[in-house]
DNA sequence: CCCTCCTTTAGCACCTGCTCATAATATCTG
DNA sequence: CAGATATTATGAGCAGGTGCTAAAGGAGGG
């Protein structure tokens, strides 16, 4: 039970591509030293294709793709929601989103998370924020797993007091209140009174 | 002076190129009736790579802008600085970065802009968000050139209190109020010396 | 009218990074 | 040891070019 060292190396050459997908059959080969046709052969088992068709794919998807950024990757996942009352979404902390220096979360990742958890809990098909009022208590780092939850504490009219709880591993790193204000019944232009 | 039909071609070729980088030699031939050699011999006069170099690099300029919009885009352009005191940054909001349904620019672009000019503004290898407290005045829409201010109104030990504006063709359409902890220990060459 | 200059084409050798097929070795396994 | 599996070698062919030389085609000037 050697894992045989072809499905090793298959690993390996799947992780030699992640990171660096511009890569010649001949580059693979003597990174991991087998012949090319040992390489040509893995690819087709794998069902990588070759060089140029990569490099075209990533060319051909970064027009479309490089948008799907801002939304999800940003704002977490929603997994339960009771309209009005509360709901709770995750994020991953991916290595993008951290400061090189600190290697520590950038704040406003947290806030998206907890901002758009809150727009999200409102029942109007549109609503903005008017206030918020974050605390920040932990760092996070990269790879952190965060859990938000929400929660309606008052409302008043068109005014939602919502509060909203980050934790990671049961330890609350972060926390805001908002005041979300619905534009469901109040028509465009100017919904925003926000006193200030 | 008949702008020489070689000129003429040459604009067409770019533009082809220009809405479909993924054309070969040959089919730009057909597409502007001449022959192939014609072609090459214009791309290497206007110095345009050929099919394979121009895929490799829009694949590899992707690589790098699927990390540029979590920076750059999100977070605006530094314009001003002065360490430990104040600091002006813009930042165009794009069409994606509203909200589908209302057209709005989501909050958090705002408070990312100020979030970051503030961490900017510090004079610390390091600083963390501790306390936000924000204000939606007036809704954005995409477009719309945002400028921010932000000021440091108060310095205790490693707590920076700082206040952004951010306003849009001179009107205030969001207020941030932060505490910033400098993970320093105290700046050097600190333009300021600012009671302690 | 011919001659010259510029533009356009053509032809050929060569290159990279493959595919596809076929065959010859290694290497392990029962 | 045979047999299977894994690896390597070899050769032909393809796409989409580069680079170079050379020839054909006007269009205008003298």
């Amino acid at each position: 039970m050697q894992a045989s060292q072809k499905t090793m190396r298959h690993q390996e050459l799947k992780a030699l591509l992640q990171n660096n997908p511009f890569c010649t059959d001949e580059q693979l080969a003597e990174e991991l030293h087998v012949s090319v046709q040992t390489i040509r052969l893995d690819r087709s088992v794998l069902k990588i294709p070759e060089l140029r068709v990569r490099t075209r794919n990533m060319a051909e998807a970064a027009q479309n793709k490089v948008r799907a950024i801002d939304s999800k990757d940003i704002v977490g996942e929603l997994l339960d929601l009771e309209l009005n009352k509360s709901g709770i979404s995750t994020l991953t902390i991916s290595p993008q989103m951290v400061l090189d220096k600190t290697g520590v979360a950038r704040g406003f990742y947290m806030f998206a998370m907890a901002n758009t958890l809150a727009l999200a809990v409102v029942d109007a098909r549109a609503a903005l924020t008017g206030v918020g009022n974050v605390k920040y208590k932990t760092p996070v780092y990269a790879g952190a797993v965060l859990v938000a939850k929400a929660e309606v504490v008052k409302r008043r009219g068109d005014k939602f007091f919502i509060w909203v709880f980050i934790k990671h591993k049961n330890e609350e790193v972060f926390r805001a209140k908002f005041i979300i204000v619905s534009l469901d019944k109040v028509a465009e232009g100017t919904a925003m009174s926000s006193s200030s």
